[in-house]
DNA sequence: CTTTTTACGCTACCGTAGTATCGTAAATGA
DNA sequence: TCATTTACGATACTACGGTAGCGTAAAAAG
């Protein structure tokens, strides 16, 4: 059962993560060389390139491991829920650079071994987003009688729309107008 | 007032264009090398160069050229109008390879001038989107009080959300429920 | 100790996008 | 005719992502 060759050796992987964000914060997905992170983590390229198989996948675990979990606990209100969970997605991604999240987007549409983990790193707020969705459907909040698949993809799409074609800034004020839009207006009390 | 040197061949942008539409409809993006198209064109990369900054725009002035203009009457029914509209919007999406979208897209967010003109492409689509949505909000027929410009984003940005994030297909079915949870259900008559 | 297996570094290589330089061709203006 | 201006082709170059091959180091199995 143990491991027949030498053993990986255990620090490389974290000096070439360090090394790829330190170059990637300072100039986003083409800024970072695949030369120059392994220079500057001492490490050879093909070694590099026997743990990641793409330039994309070492930016996908780079992601990956940056990511915070945002904790998320239902506040009761649905429409505070969504609010808030809308604007957090939409912070994030103006947070990050447009062109490493497009560039992403377009490395998971050509290898589908990123596709499947940028699709992974979404599920867990795209899942949050559809209970709430389906909650507040139950409760007779939102009126629609669309799935609420469709009711998220129609909260969260507008984000990317915006954010990858028509190039529109994401104000927090446009996240609680799509929560509205969906909800309905909002209810004096 | 007449152009002062050595006049362009004029035969040189149709010869390119044609190489490279050749090239890329069968492999996309990637597949489109600069040193190949201009080897089949017959023309030097240099002079190539010399009519477009960057491989994105040459595609983006492909795609521009390959551009036929849908015509689109209004019918007198938002619903349908709409229905035809997004239905139409997704059709070409579809027909797209996605990697070439993806790439453009990534393009756009790198290269000013590449974002220009992809939103040059798409103005025209999202302006008669955006004209049927708020003659159905004066008509009464849409009962947010949210602006036509948000409603557009949730018609159209959850097919370039599915396209390149979820990776799920964009059916006639899914283009027709976006438009039911807009305006609401449809009517018995 | 020897064989086998895996990891590593190194060098060389390929195809790519894009740039720089240079000689020359084709036009205009004096 | 001659200088100027622009376009073109050709060559060489840089930096990049990614691959192949080789010698060697470190472990386990015999």
């Amino acid at each position: 059962m143990a491991e027949r060759g030498r053993p990986r050796d255990a620090g490389i992987e974290g000096r070439v993560l360090a090394a790829a964000a330190a170059e990637i914060r300072q100039g986003g997905y083409d800024a970072l060389s695949i030369d120059r992170v392994a220079e500057r983590a001492g490490v050879a390229k093909t070694t590099l390139y026997r743990r990641w198989a793409s330039k994309a996948e070492l930016v996908v675990a780079l992601i990956t491991n940056l990511r915070e979990d945002v904790p998320f606990e239902p506040s009761g209100s649905p429409r505070d829920d969504l609010t808030a969970l809308v604007t957090a997605i939409a912070a994030n991604l103006t947070a990050t650079p447009t062109t490493l999240i497009a560039d992403l987007v377009a490395a998971a549409a050509r290898e589908p071994r990123v596709g499947e983990s940028v699709r992974a790193l979404w599920s867990e707020r795209h899942r949050a987003v559809t209970a709430v969705v389906a909650n507040a459907q139950q409760a007779g909040i939102v009126l629609s009688h669309v799935s609420p698949a469709v009711l998220v993809d129609q909260l969260v799409g507008p984000l990317y729309y915006r954010l990858l074609v028509t190039g529109e800034p994401l104000t927090p004020d446009y996240a609680q107008t799509l929560v509205c839009s969906v909800l309905g207006p909002e209810e004096p009390r």
